[in-house]
DNA sequence: CAGTGGTCTAGACCACACG
DNA sequence: GTGTGGTCTAGACCACTGT
């Protein structure tokens, strides 16, 4: 395994960030200072400095030096692509993942457009629960087209299937949009979710590209109002 | 007004995809060919497709080449720190703002601790609504440390704020964090909106820090649940 | 193979902050 | 003034893609 040298500075930091070796507000050396400490050029210290602003570890100022933010340490994800196992391995609570469809279709109408499939195209849909806490809080749907995926198991649905794509199958996962909104709840998800009389769910729209830019899963993400808590750290452009 | 190389260049290119001059999967010219074209280096080149790529204009392929991408030139804003004024001129409904509150006052308990201020500090408390096709949308409240904003006015706040801030002002503003959540309605709520019997709406809590890292305003924008909609543009890190 | 984007270097000059 | 981060250059080598 071979990692470039701003990634393997910018883990770095990071990790020396979160031990407290810098607490926030405490300036950062100087990027002279550290291009000498790593050996390395100034420009491969500003890419990785640039991550950790990106990230929102550090705040850099023109003409004074670079500071440790306190933000950006707790509540990840921030805005990105992030996969349920990953957030729940950040979570205080018990989750479980309940597979309750697993199949192989040919898309209709509305399916077809959102995944911009032809008439034949095969699909696999994933009807997924997630649990926290004991309840079920989560409806997920997914939609990939066979071709780019030959093989789905109940259990790679269990664990991760973010995990297999990328990990198992090398899937260049690139880009995704994602549109939110509050929808009213269908029959399916009365039946799959304890919503507790609410008559609406937060639907998280997501479309995922390959880093060809074709499109290749559609997920929606049905959500349980008071459950829902969406972060994203921002910077002005 | 002085603009940096890479960032002309950026703007350049953006327009010309707008324009058509490349439509979605066209292949832009090699790296090479754009630094000769722009009679710069590679790596200010590449500094502009990076922006590219960030916005959601272009994908990068290793060994091929960049092809522009359909996503990113609608549906704006992507995530990022875009004010209501900058929002409104993208929408075809017509828009107003009724300010219903401009006052300085004493923070209390909450409001202290989420604006990290102190007993002595004054706060500018800002509330305004958003009408859209004359319903009456968004209700925003706005809290702002008055040591960093000496002057608001009624016309200020029906323009836009962060226009004023940043044009005339000249506060660096730099970063947020936002929470997005589905809370109970409150009494204002019903009073300033035209919730339609709703008893819940979507919170938008946005805190906003300058350059120095120093938080100086507190935001909380509510929504009208049938009327909110995300959208984020997001790359696998 | 040639052409592409990804990384890295060792300098240079600039604008800004602070004493 | 010194020191900081922001930009820019002209090269280099690498990994990847296509033919």
């Amino acid at each position: 395994m071979h990692e470039n040298k701003y990634l393997a500075i910018y883990h770095d930091l990071v990790s020396r960030i979160r031990r407290g070796e810098w607490k926030a507000y405490d300036k950062l050396p100087s990027e002279h200072e550290l291009a000498a400490r790593f050996e390395t050029s100034r420009e491969t210290i500003r890419k990785a400095l640039n991550l950790l602003s990106e990230h929102g570890y550090i705040q850099k100022m023109k003409g004074k030096g670079s500071i440790v933010l306190d933000v950006g340490k707790y509540d990840f994800p921030v805005s990105g692509l992030v996969s349920f196992k990953e957030l729940a391995q950040t979570m205080k609570q018990p989750v479980r993942t309940i597979v309750h469809e697993l199949a192989v279709i040919k898309p209709d109408g509305e399916l077809k457009q959102q995944l911009r499939a032809s008439s034949k195209d095969e699909v696999w849909k994933v009807v997924r629960v997630r649990e926290i806490g004991g309840e079920r809080i989560i409806l997920d749907k997914d939609f990939f087209l066979k071709k780019h995926v030959p093989l789905l198991t109940e259990e790679i649905c269990e664990d991760s299937i973010y995990e297999y794509l990328e990990t198992t199958l090398h899937l260049p996962i690139s880009f995704a949009k994602k549109e939110m909104s509050v929808d009213a709840a269908t029959e399916e998800d009365r039946r799959y979710l304890d919503l507790n009389g609410d008559d609406r769910v937060v639907v998280v729209k997501n479309y995922v590209y390959l880093s060809d830019a074709t499109l290749f899963q559609y997920t929606e993400s049905r959500h349980r109002l008071d459950k829902f808590r969406f972060v994203d750290f921002a910077r002005r452009k």
